[in-house]
DNA sequence: TATTACATGATAAATTTTATTAATTAATAC
DNA sequence: GTATTAATTAATAAAATTTATCATGTAATA
């Protein structure tokens, strides 16, 4: 038994193919896909496969905190299986999403909360520019 | 003829009642309204505004510069007319969105490109949590 | 004031997400 | 291993948000 599939029973929810299936796709990318890309690319392999039950198993991974939303200003979400608060590169070329490996912003929200009376309990910060192929195209 | 006219007709577009009502509006507001609101707030003055105008207008502001948009984690974008690079502060409660004055924020660009090889051009930053009001009913 | 090009308003269409429900399947007990 | 049952899935409809279309209206200019 894996990891996962514990988590889920612990939880008192079943362990099915397709909640598997989605679950390791998150863990196995690092391209933060959009509901829409995650039953396209699993389609393929697993043809009934459902877009509601993508929808929804995304709702149920996000609500027992095995992988966070991302909103980086598409008409749609992202979704990472990487739940530490870390920030995003964007690319308005591509839309390509990255992970940023600085760490020294993990944990604004203990250094924002002395400036606000918000009780704070989560961050998200994303930057925006071109990613380094869509940079190299614009100077040709 | 006020700032905002000014702006229109250098960049060769019109000045219309609707337009101005929009910006006004979001310049008047500290309370980063969506498209939604906006139209629902100025129709009583407005009667024959659309929900096809907001958006188009609001879609102009930001291509020049105007208004920027948020993506907060809701279905809907908000819009804010200050356009400086400033955090967010979302309430979980009663999804209420403020600006934090924390200006040691506003430019995170330079330090973050240290680490990746983005060429970066914007931020945005959101903290999100429970407002004072919230925060109060939660103990109660 | 007339002309013209752009903007508006009404509506349709597209896109993303959520709700509904019958059929299926995982988990449990036998 | 099989039957039971309760949760999950799949297909579809519906809802919500945003964009596109196009005839009409209006701002800007002469």
């Amino acid at each position: 038994m894996d990891d996962i599939s514990s988590i889920l029973k612990e939880k008192g929810l079943k362990v099915t193919p397709q909640r598997l299936a989605i679950i390791n796709m998150l863990k196995n990318t690092k391209e933060h896909p959009s509901a829409e890309t995650i039953y396209k690319t699993l389609s393929s392999d697993f043809p009934t496969m459902s877009l509601a039950t993508v929808y929804k198993t995304l709702e149920m991974l996000k609500n027992i905190g095995l992988v966070q939303e991302l909103n980086v200003g598409e008409g749609s979400f992202r979704y990472d299986a990487n739940v530490n608060s870390h920030p995003h590169l964007i690319c308005y070329g591509c839309n390509r999403v990255d992970d940023l490996d600085y760490s020294a912003l993990d944990n604004l929200i203990g250094e924002v909360s002395k400036y606000t009376d918000y009780l704070l309990k989560d961050q998200k910060l994303y930057f925006y520019g071109y990613c380094p192929d869509c940079k190299k195209k614009m100077t040709n």
